[in-house]
DNA sequence: TCCATATAGATGCTATTGCATCTATATGGG
DNA sequence: CCCATATAGATGCAATAGCATCTATATGGA
């Protein structure tokens, strides 16, 4: 009678946990120090760079969603304050009429820009400074495992 | 004319994207099969977790808090929650005039198992699945070095 | 002892999240 | 062409998170 096989490994419940804590620690120390730099939340600057990254022909919303692994309603909601902040631009898409199109303002950019070495310095100090270069790979490489589709 | 090196590293810039990623789905998976099933909370679990180990001394919330890195507002809330439900019991703590203990009752007890099978089974659908035994340990590892005082 | 300061925990208010649902357009089959 | 169904995105409402602040007790000097 041995134990389901669905049940997970010590070593997986204890990744799982501390997935949690480290994300936890790690979002809030990020946050703080934007915050206290007076500049957006990181989830801004997070969609701004993807905007940005997709250049002129923009994006769809449900291609930052996916991109973001945001809910399809907090994306919509997140638009509108980057629209409202003058960050993004909304227009109608031309191929579908039920979509828009995303693109990032200058202004946008210029946040974004603004925002880097406040992220950057807090990114250093929540992961960097804990790890050295190779141990951040391995660290990437198998939390990317986590949401790519496996292998099945 | 180096570049300051407060900055970064990609590969650490890429564990923290993917930290936040890989975070975010594991997340949404898990409380999702939790609400599916009709339990509570994944953070209702944590919490009742933490108060069982910790036996019939209980703990303070305080203690509670920094176990689960949750802000002190949260979690005074998330408490509330739980005494409510009937899961947890406050009582004025004896050495300390401003606090409390809680503990655990035996609803709370029932319901952390009663959760327990649909909590691992979601954990290894969204971790477990993605890794070996040994990569879990490592990926272990790693994350908990992201939030242990570092040696300096 | 008395005061200044620190810590434990609660809470009013606002902002964000989550859920359920809604509208509108798209798409594939009969 | 028409309908059934799927997809893109928005939104009302309830629950939770975040912020600032408050109360109460503790603690360490002068």
């Amino acid at each position: 009678m041995p134990a389901p096989s669905s049940s997970p490994s010590e070593s997986v419940v204890r990744a799982w946990a501390r997935l949690e804590r480290a994300h936890r620690a790690a979002q809030t120390s990020v946050e703080a120090r934007l915050k206290e730099a007076g500049l957006p939340a990181l989830a801004w600057y997070d969609a701004l760079l993807e905007l940005e990254r997709a250049g002129s022909t923009g994006l769809r919303p449900f291609e930052l969603q996916r991109e973001m692994l945001f809910a399809q309603y907090n994306l919509s909601r997140l638009i509108d304050r980057l629209a409202a902040a003058g960050y993004v631009a909304r227009a109608a898409s031309a191929e579908d009429g039920r979509g828009q199109v995303l693109t990032i303002t200058r202004e946008g950019k210029a946040m974004r820009k603004r925002m880097w070495p406040v992220y950057a310095a807090a990114i250093e100090d929540a992961v960097g400074r804990h790890l050295s270069s190779a141990e951040a790979a391995t660290l990437a490489d198998l939390l990317g495992r986590l949401y790519s589709r496996p292998a099945s």
